[in-house]
DNA sequence: TATTTGACGATTT
DNA sequence: CAAATCGCCAAAT
């Protein structure tokens, strides 16, 4: 299995209503200091639609400015949808929603 | 074909 | 404690 699709396995191991940062998702690759792979891993995103794209945030909690799925403020949606926390600059309490169950 | 860049983060100095 | 450097690897140039 290519480091790509470990990304891919991992991002949809999060559980609903809750998000992970890019090393979390590196580290369960086998590769903690590759969280730049699973950013771009997430750039291509050849599963887009199957992909929780808006679960996956950096280490300050912070969503990706990029283009994402057409827009910052769907990613706002559907984590608040989840029932997420999200402030004006798209940023969340990872205190409370990091996925600590699926990292440990 | 070679170099640079890129949704990032940890480690070292 | 803050700044600089290294690691990671595929795609774009």
């Amino acid at each position: 299995m290519n480091f790509f699709e470990k990304v891919y396995q991992a991002v949809k191991k999060i559980p609903y209503g809750k998000v992970a940062t890019y090393g979390d998702i590196a580290r369960l690759c086998g590769r903690q200091r590759a969280a730049r792979q699973v950013g771009w891993a997430l750039h291509q995103n050849p599963h887009f639609i199957e992909i929780p794209c808006h679960r996956i945030v950096n280490r300050f909690g912070a969503l990706a400015p990029a283009f994402a799925f057409g827009g910052a403020h769907i990613q706002k949606s559907l984590l608040e949808q989840e029932g997420i926390e999200v402030r004006e600059d798209l940023t969340v309490d990872l205190a409370r929603y990091r996925c600590t169950e699926l990292t440990e």
